[in-house]
DNA sequence: ATAGCATTTAGAGTCTAGTCTAAGTCAATA
DNA sequence: TATTGACTTAGACTAGACTCTAAATGCTAT
């Protein structure tokens, strides 16, 4: 698959691609005779597990550092379980905090609607 | 109340509070005699809210927008509401797209706990 | 074989939201 | 009175995550 396909499949840019690649959060990806990516079925699986996890909020950071220590092997499993478990602690709070504010917003909305605004902003 | 007080309240640096001021979010905030901030309850308010939205990832110039319409007066309450019904709904997206990204999280370190990895990374 | 578009690289530039620095003012304390 | 520490400003700097540019090369259709 090209970088082309993949990027409209993820709906992502090339340059987004080639820069996951460069901080080696994917791949390398093989490339053909004349030098063009061409992107493997666990490329794919890869990208979409990185994009899942950006979109969540995960940092570019923390990504890699999984990545890495996928690549050092089965010893690396316990700590990638624990650096899993933390992200998806502040993945939680995060939604708390959101969901807290969405409720405030909500809130503000009603008054609004039922003109009955005395508020400060 | 003081820069520093406030900015302990509510858990943010001065640079910040001065940094909002500046682009227009919060103030202007009253100064006594030597120049210095005297915070009123009414920017506390203002600051509360404005940190309750950051936090749940409103852009600082969506928030200044509404707060720009609010200035404006009562003309403006059917677009601010409209503003903030957008909002809402951006925010609503955003929680389920991180409530989608923490299951399949869950789904993976499930998979740690139980020894079953067989997956890409 | 030439045009025109896609791809490649390295590296520069952009955007958001702060964060930090320098130079100065002020009040309280030793 | 001298020093200390909090506050002020304007403006420079930073981090994170892209995004864009330039120059070279490759693929496809005419």
């Amino acid at each position: 698959m090209t970088i082309k396909e993949v990027a409209e499949k993820f709906n992502m840019t090339n340059d987004t691609l080639r820069y996951y690649e460069k901080v080696g959060l994917i791949g390398p990806v093989k490339k053909n005779s004349s030098g063009i990516r061409d992107y493997s079925d666990n490329d794919l699986r890869r990208i979409e597990f990185i994009k899942c996890m950006r979109s969540a909020g995960l940092s570019i950071e923390i990504l890699k550092k999984y990545v890495d220590l996928y690549a050092k092997g089965d010893s690396t499993k316990l700590e990638r379980q624990h650096l899993l478990e933390e992200e998806q602690e502040k993945l939680e709070e995060k939604i708390k905090t959101m969901t807290d504010a969405l409720d405030k917003l909500k809130y503000k909305i009603e008054l609004y609607k039922t003109d009955k605004l005395d508020e400060y902003l």
